[in-house]
DNA sequence: AACTTTTGCTTAAACGTTTAAACAAAATAC
DNA sequence: GTATTTTGTTTAAACGTTTAAGCAAAAGTT
């Protein structure tokens, strides 16, 4: 009764949101001339399209996002799951996927996992519970586990993994050639008359860095430069973590000439403790970054690093998913993409002059 | 004609989604006793509702998200926009707004504008694309121009407001009181007999950042100290600009006695340059930071802070947003709670041992 | 003028839920 | 043993959109 009385009210008191309906209403026309008309037709008349739009502009109607993805089966949603939002490469690869998405009609939803895995999770979930049509993601530092992505699969909806993507997954992925990435360093650093070559690189079970550390090894042999193991090291690559690295690699008795860290914020800190300690940089060691960040061409010296085609990627993750929506069938063909990535030459790595 | 078989074709590939419909020809049962076994109607016999769980786990069943939405008027959803994701503030806001919000069934989308005023009016418009109950969010440090916002009002939808608010923009907020805990960063300091005390101050048009100068100012005049010019510093509030505009401070010819800044991230930056100039903290010159970041208990010397209350002020966004779901009524009353900040003295500060 | 085609609309069903209202059967009350 | 309440379910409509199918009128073709 009073419970009644109250929801009374508040139809009075909320102006009712306008639907296709009221405005079918105004032109005594039907709503199904009215959704045509929005949708510019060919099959409705120009008058009716401009009178429709004027009035639907009059009454501010906004498209119930809800009914349309409900009868279209579709919501025009992707999800995106990045590990960092500060990083300029996810931001430049987020970027041109939103780009090329919202040209077709696409609209982006965002998450980040802050490299976390249960944030990860919750992201999937979120992502499911709003019925995204695709999900695109770069896997956190920290996950292991995949039951999470083949929850996605077993939707039946397309899974494109970009950048930090998994072997066994059983999907489509772009990215660059990492294990390539590292040989171009490699053999860079010994053109300057590198003999002991350091890395710092990021931890073994993310694909990434595995190939980058994969890569540094061979790379070593194939220059017949030996493997030794204090200059290889382990680490999560923040800007706090290569300095400490860097002190690490610095206690040893014999130092090496030359450090190559995955990632341009570890190289970051490394390069602060080596201007600390007054190390010439590239004279006395040369330092050599991973992702192109912008403020690698802006600190002295500004810092060699490798270009990894962030808006490249950003599209052909994009175009996969597009595909994946226009063909009528279940794909079966996987997409990997492997892109190869470029070194930017600046003055860390410089011993040698041109 | 062909595209007929394809689209036949495909039906028969993917396996479509268990509906409730599917649940019910099972068990021979209504749909509607399935929706109502489902949300544990009391008007359903135990057994009905044992067995509806169990074909549901059996088919893989999925509610339908866009259907109940759609029907139930309301998405469940509730939209959060935040400037960063890496601070331990917003991190921990959001973290106890999900816990609360979670409890009553919604389910969050996280959006970042990274500072971004371009980013914020995206994150708005597919917050309300997908049709969010409600949106929580702490603006831009860009953000000047307020008429997106006012977008969220004007479609009927609650907007809260919290840290990053504004006076002008008719909305719930919740926030601490800024301007009061310059007052108790200074009178800290004057305690510990601090006669010069700089502050390296955000942008003025962010209202917090506003407040705080504007404690600062009239905390100096409180205790009888001058107002220097060139002690009172704007910034960007990042690592990178604490350290420059300490070193702008250190070029001084009367340097200050002690500084407070506004952001813990900046106080970093700021402390580093001291450690490396072998400027004694807190002997030579006293450092307070602002937001509790984990890290300024870890650091040496720790830094003094002032502890935001993430997690009260997250509870008490999220307690408003469902008060507005709740009340059948437009609200007209606005809450503004302002919690009072709590200084958490550290070794970077502490002069006078007690 | 008698046809076909095209144009411009309408009708009605569908998407998967929820929910008010109805109703039969069982349980309880008197 | 009839009247009333409670229990457990069904029916049917609704949410706002899209779309296949239908249809009348206009335009085009012989």
């Amino acid at each position: 009764m009073l419970k009644r009385l109250s929801k009374d009210i508040k139809k009075i008191i909320i102006k009712k949101k306008t639907t296709i309906k009221d405005i079918a209403n105004v032109l005594n026309i039907s709503p199904a001339a009215v959704s045509k008309a929005l949708h510019d037709d060919s099959r409705i008349s120009e008058k009716t399209k401009k009178a429709v739009k004027q009035v639907a502009k009059n009454l501010n109607y906004h498209p119930n996002h809800l009914a349309s993805a409900l009868r279209k089966g579709k919501s025009n949603l992707v999800g995106i799951i990045a590990p960092r939002t500060n990083s300029h490469f996810f931001s430049g690869v987020v970027q041109s996927m939103e780009e090329v998405l919202n040209k077709k009609g696409y609209n982006i939803i965002m998450t980040h996992s802050n490299e976390s895995y249960k944030k990860e999770c919750d992201n999937i979930d979120t992502l499911l519970y709003t019925q995204v049509d695709g999900i695109i993601a770069s896997m956190a530092n920290e996950t292991i586990d995949l039951s999470y992505f083949n929850k996605i699969k077993s939707k039946g909806i397309p899974l494109i993994l970009f950048d930090r993507g998994e072997n066994d997954l059983n999907v489509d992925y772009i990215g660059i050639d990492d294990y390539k990435s590292s040989h171009i360093i490699v053999k860079h650093l010994v053109e300057q008359g590198c003999k002991r070559i350091a890395h710092i690189g990021g931890y073994k079970h993310t694909r990434i860095f595995n190939n980058r550390i994969r890569g540094y090894i061979d790379a070593l042999k194939e220059h017949n430069l030996p493997l030794e193991e204090e200059l290889l090291i382990e680490s999560s690559l923040s800007i706090e973590e290569g300095r400490k690295k860097m002190e690490q690699l610095l206690k040893l008795k014999d130092i090496p000439d030359a450090v190559y860290v995955a990632s341009d914020y570890a190289a970051l800190g490394a390069l602060q403790v080596l201007k600390e300690r007054q190390i010439k940089v590239p004279e006395d060691i040369a330092l050599v970054g991973f992702g192109n960040e912008p403020f690698t061409a802006m600190v002295t010296p500004s810092i060699t690093s490798i270009n990894q085609h962030s808006e490249e990627i950003g599209k052909l993750a994009a175009k996969t998913f597009l595909e994946h929506m226009n063909s009528t069938v279940i794909k079966q063909s996987l997409n990997k993409k492997i892109l190869e990535a470029e070194l930017i030459i600046r003055d860390s790595s410089k011993k040698v002059k041109a």
